[in-house]
This record gives structure tokens, C-alpha cells and sequence, in this order.
RNA sequence: GGCGGCGUACCCAAGUGGUUAAGGGAGCGGACUGCAAAUCCGUUAUGCGCCGGUUCGAAUCCGGCCGCCGCCUCCA
């Protein structure tokens, strides 16, 4: 099931062809640093993705870049330098943040400058079709051409125009009509139309990438909450008054991450950047911390949330770095060709169903966390912990989560370890605690078992 | 004004008609330990913003009220 911003309900998922499922998210806009709240987008369309392939569907998924737009000519003038080189700059900040963040790459990532001609192509065919029409170089989308218009965000016109703070321009038809085509100003880049020298506007471009690789009608259409108007009902006006087909069958939107009671916005100054929150948290903390709350509600921004999530990181890892020791056994060699054994089963299925509600990943965390309870809890054959340990990895890899396998410690911490074993055996605990202080300060926790002394690597 | 969302324990957060209201964090008591850590056991909501109603039965449905938030303008 998945919850459809047109119906307002969730609805079964259903793909356009058996098997296959297409999707395009809306990107970001590359003229500052992304911050957290981009982050929550970027990590909830992951894990969906991820999802659906582990659900088995071939998935493509597209994600774009808006790299022409009035703040980044903006910066540009500011700096007196080429639009491009700003979008490039960012572009580049943007693949660095998100890949920290374990965010995998889509399956294409295209830019709203290189599809231009696709652009114009469109627009040329609305101009054809009576939707649009030509002011001084500029073209407008006619919303009243298009009755649907409203559908998505639940508007309807006439309500539009009674609130209407839209710009007042004498020269639309409509204080609702949308620019697709704006008449180059100096100093602005341009490229050559029909209609003059001019730039696309912004709804245009998402329509255009996502019927360039996925078609006129596809799957799932995403982006943040703050989307769904005007920009997606835009998308959908744009584009089915030019295929008359759905523009997508699921509109799938996230919630926001505030600051405070704030939202989190460039103009109220209060955004905090994925590098600065990387600096201070494990990038999967952070993931743990964003699916612990369904992905359609509301997020507060809170480091002391984020240093929970690392604890309770660690908790999940857990039976990993236990198993670790017997799965490296030559003994042990073929683990995970063993079969899951039954008893852990229900935590597979609890998963599986909860994801498959809405992507409800607290739901689909608590199995893992009980999953994590019963690898520790009894007293299990080491096959057993072992098998049941790479079948909650491969779960919470689905998430995006305990990516890393447990590391071996490196020499100079088994050395000290040698040594406290050696001080153990004689009983001098002080020298015993001395060396586990220093064992911790490089990263690493002892905990001494009837088995013997354990090391795990320190998160969070 | 229009549209939408939220209010569940000390904190975060699932659950949207039916056994004892998930899970995480935090606290407290205990076991284990040389001490720890980890783990385990016990414990912290007879109640889910408030008041009514429907029902054999409601956190879940309906009505009213209170409080918080988002969109309606660029915004993930």
C-alpha cells in the first residue's frame, strides 16, 4: 500500500507494467548547501527505492537537478561568475553530502539545462494545443485551459483567486497562469526559442525529464510536502494537457524537518547543513533517527535525538559484531548459505509488512530491533547467531542501515590487548583498566566475556 | 478565509474497531563482572489533548471544543 497524495488514502501498489516500476523525485536547486531537510527527501526516496528492488521490481529511478533558476543567477552576479559554475559547484557538493549519507545514486540524474530542446518541445505543443499563450517573449500556461487544474492539492480555482498573493503582472491572462518560458533579461543565460531568446521556467523541466526517461505516464512522482502546490500541480497540468494520460499514478510526498517550531528555510536564516551534521553524528544515525518517524510526518530537528539514534545504532549492530568472530571462522565459512533458521522468520515477515504499508519504517525498525533482541538474548549456536546476523544486516541494508561489516581491530589495538589479558591473568586490574582507557581512546570497547575479552568498534 | 496534518509514558515514536497499547532513548531495582561494558530479568500510560455520542467493544468511527503546525508566494 501506499499513500497517494491525489486520493488522500493509500492504495495498493499497482505498476504500470508487471514487474517494473518507474519513478522520478524532484531534486534540489543548485545554489547553496543542502541541509538537513533535503537530507530527510534524499534518505526517504532511498529507502523507497531500496525497497522496492528488494521487493523485486526493476526499478528506475530518476532524480533531477535544477540548475537554472533565479537564485542561482543571482549568486552568479553576486560572485561575477557563470551560472554554470555555481550549479557545478553545488552539483558537486550536493553528490559529496548525500554519499556520506549513504544515499545511492539514482538511476539517472539529469539536468534541467542539458533538456532545453525537450523543453521547448513541450511548451511548443501546449502553445499548439490553445494552453498557452506568448506575451513579449514570455509563455504562459492558461490554467483555465485545464479544468483538472487543483486536483492534486485540492484547490479549486476560484478559491485560488480569491487569496491570490500571485503576482500581479497585467500582461497574464490570469493572475494564475504560469511562466514555462521567461524572456532573457541582461545578464541572465539564455537559449534560443521560438518566442525569443529566453530561459524555461521552473514546473517546465520536470515535466520534460521525467517524460524524456520514463515516458508519458508513469509510476511515482515524489518530492518534499511543500511541492505538491504549485510545482507538482503545475507538472500535472503542463503535462497531461499535452499527453491526456496521468502524468503519475502515485504522488508520494515527505513531511518536513523543522527547527523548533520553525520550518527550516534559507530566509529564516535557521538551516544547518548535511556537512555540519556529519561532522558531529555517524551518517547512519542520522537515517536511523529520519525512518524513526513515518516518513509523511513532521521531523523536529534535535541533536540529543540524533546521539539516541547512535545508541540505539549500536544496540542494532550488536549481534553483527558477536557473529563476526565465528563468520570470519573457516568453520563457518559458508554461513550464509546456510538457511535462515525458522525461528527468525517473523522478524522477516514483520518487516516486509510494515514496509509494504506505506513504507512505515518504525514499524519495520521495531522488527529489526527485536530481530536484534532475540540474536542476543538466548544462548545461541554460533551457526544459528550467525545466519540470524546476516539475515538482519541484509534487512536493515534495505534501510540503509549496518552498511558496514564488522572490522577486524588493527594491530596496535590487539597488542594492547595482549597485554591486558597478560595483566588480567596476574590480577592487576589497574593496569587491566588502564590499558581498556586506552584501548577506548583508539575507538574500540572491550568487554570482557566468560569466552574472553570481546572488542567492538565505538559508534556514534 | 480555503485545504491539509498533528496532539499516545520522562523524551522520541508505531498502532486507525476486538487478546496484557510496538520499538528506541532515559531513569530506577536486581542478576552477571575484580570494577566496568554489554546482555538478561523486573519496573515507569487501567490509559492514548478535553467533553459528548455510536457500538457488545474505540487511542482507533462521529460531533463539538482546546492547543500546535504546514500549504495557499521561492522552498525538500
Amino acid at each position: 500500500m501506499v499513500y497517494n497524495t491525489m486520493s488522500r488514502t493509500k492504495e495498493p501498489l499497482v505498476t504500470m507494467r508487471a514487474g517494473e516500476l518507474r519513478m522520478y523525485s524532484c531534486g534540489v536547486t543548485v545554489y547553496d548547501l543542502s541541509h538537513v531537510g533535503h537530507a530527510k527527501m534524499m534518505i526517504v526516496f532511498d529507502v523507497i527505492a531500496r525497497y522496492l528492488r528488494f521487493a523485486g521490481y526493476r526499478v528506475t529511478f530518476v532524480r533531477n537537478f535544477t540548475d537554472i533558476e533565479d537564485k542561482i543567477i543571482r549568486r552568479a552576479n553576486e560572485e561575477g561568475v557563470p551560472a554554470r559554475e555555481i550549479s557545478e559547484r553545488y552539483i558537486a557538493a550536493f553528490r559529496e553530502d548525500i554519499a556520506a549519507l549513504g544515499v545511492q545514486a539514482p538511476d539517472v540524474e539529469p539536468k534541467a539545462t542539458d533538456h532545453v530542446p525537450e523543453m521547448l518541445a513541450l511548451i511548443e505543443r501546449l502553445v499548439a494545443g490553445g494552453f498557452a499563450y506568448v506575451v513579449d517573449g514570455d509563455v504562459y500556461f492558461e490554467v483555465r485551459r485545464f479544468p483538472a487544474y487543483g486536483k492534486l492539492s485540492g484547490k479549486n480555482l476560484d478559491e485560488l483567486l480569491a487569496g491570490a498573493r500571485v503576482d500581479v503582472d497585467d500582461r497574464k491572462r490570469d493572475p494564475r497562469d504560469f511562466a514555462l518560458w521567461k524572456a532573457a533579461k541582461p545578464d541572465e543565460p539564455s537559449w534560443p526559442s521560438p518566442w525569443g531568446p529566453g530561459r524555461p521556467g521552473w514546473h517546465i523541466e520536470c515535466s520534460a525529464m521525467a517524460m524524456r526517461y520514463l515516458g508519458p505516464s508513469f509510476d511515482i512522482h515524489g518530492g518534499g510536502e511543500d511541492l505538491i502546490f504549485p510545482h507538482h500541480e503545475c507538472e500535472i497540468a503542463q503535462s497531461e494537457a499535452v499527453t491526456h494520460q496521468p502524468f503519475a499514478r502515485y504522488w508520494v510526498h515527505n513531511g518536513f524537518v523543522n527547527m523548533g517550531k520553525e520550518k527550516m528555510s534559507k530566509s529564516l536564516g535557521n538551516t544547518l547543513t548535511i556537512r555540519d551534521i556529519v561532522k558531529r553524528h555517524d551518517p547512519e544515525a542520522l537515517r536511523l533517527w529520519i525512518l524513526g518517524t513515518h516518513y509523511r510526518h513532521l521531523l523536529e530537528w534535535s541533536d540529543e535525538r540524533v546521539h539516541e539514534a547512535a545508541v540505539a545504532l549500536a544496540r542494532l549492530r550488536r549481534p553483527i559484531e558477536y557473529a563476526a568472530p565465528y563468520a570470519a571462522s573457516e568453520t563457518f565459512r559458508a554461513a550464509h548459505e546456510h538457511p535462515v533458521p525458522a525461528e527468525f522468520a517473523a522478524f522477516s515477515r514483520r518487516f516486509v509488512e510494515a514496509m509494504d504499508d506505506d513504507f512505515n519504517t518504525p514499524e519495520a525498525l521495531a522488527a529489526l530491533f527485536d530481530f536484534s533482541s532475540a540474536l542476543l538474548g538466548k544462548s545461541l549456536s554460533p551457526q544459528a547467531l550467525v545466519t540470524g546476523a546476516a539475515e538482519l544486516q541484509r534487512l536493515a541494508r534495505v534501510l540503509g542501515l549496518l552498511q558496514r561489516d564488522a572490522q577486524p581491530a588493527p594491530p596496535d589495538v590487539l597488542r594492547l590487548m595482549d597485554e591486558r589479558v597478560a595483566a588480567r591473568a596476574q590480577r592487576d586490574f589497574r593496569r587491566s583498566d588502564e590499558l581498556r582507557a586506552e584501548i577506548q581512546r583508539l575507538g574500540w570497547l572491550v568487554e570482557d566475556t566468560p569466552e574472553g575479552a570481546r572488542l567492538t568498534r565505538k559508534s556514534g
